[in-house]
DNA sequence: ACTTCAATTCGATGATTAGCTAATGATCGA
DNA sequence: TCGATCATTAGCTAATCATCGAATTGAAGT
């Protein structure tokens, strides 16, 4: 838990996660959006990966991420509820978005 | 934003949070709870209040912290939001806990 | 004014992190 | 197998971060 936060921390991981969010994401296509070198995304692909947050998806050349929205939504809701907000159920097994 | 999620990275200050759930208390009541010095706890503080998420109050000698409940449900539930998940209506002005 | 107490600021240190270039691994098409 | 492509690992630097002890500020109380 305290991994996702970590990875949380910084703004070009919680933007991956945005991009990831619309669907599975080479890591090729990813760092297109970034002005950082590949390593450095690299880098960041991987604390995503250490937190859970992301899967990699070995597709021939590439490696497709995929948003594992499930424990980012327990991650923050579950903090969220700890301090009595977010209030009610989560949907809990909702891996697909849309 | 960014500083929310920066703040919320570290265990201690995570703590240091929960523990201002249940009421304001004083920087040196709050250091009691952990096994670090004053100055690393006052650190920790003052992270906390540049992200806005506690507010300083003087009160003598102490310096009592209370937690803006408000800002970190925004923070949290804003970014879940634009992840389709915690999904409805935020009650918005709940400075109070139960 | 002096002492005490609460908390912070100062200055230093060790650990972690984001960033880079260069090199390596892995896969594919010719 | 060769060359090209995608991604990672290796090795480094610079910056940030958590931590400490010592010094400082500020407010009471004597």
């Amino acid at each position: 838990m305290s991994l996702v936060f970590k990875a949380l921390a910084d703004p070009t991981r919680r933007r991956v996660l945005q991009l990831l969010q619309s669907g599975p994401m080479s890591a090729g296509e990813l760092s297109k959006h970034f002005d950082v070198s590949k390593p450095t995304m690299s880098a960041h692909f991987a604390v995503l990966k250490d937190a859970d947050l992301v899967h990699a998806e070995k597709a021939g050349k590439s490696i497709i991420y995929h948003l594992k929205l499930s424990v980012l939504e327990e991650a923050l809701l579950g903090f969220a509820h700890s301090f009595g907000i977010g209030a009610e159920a989560t949907p809990t097994k909702l891996e697909t978005v849309r």
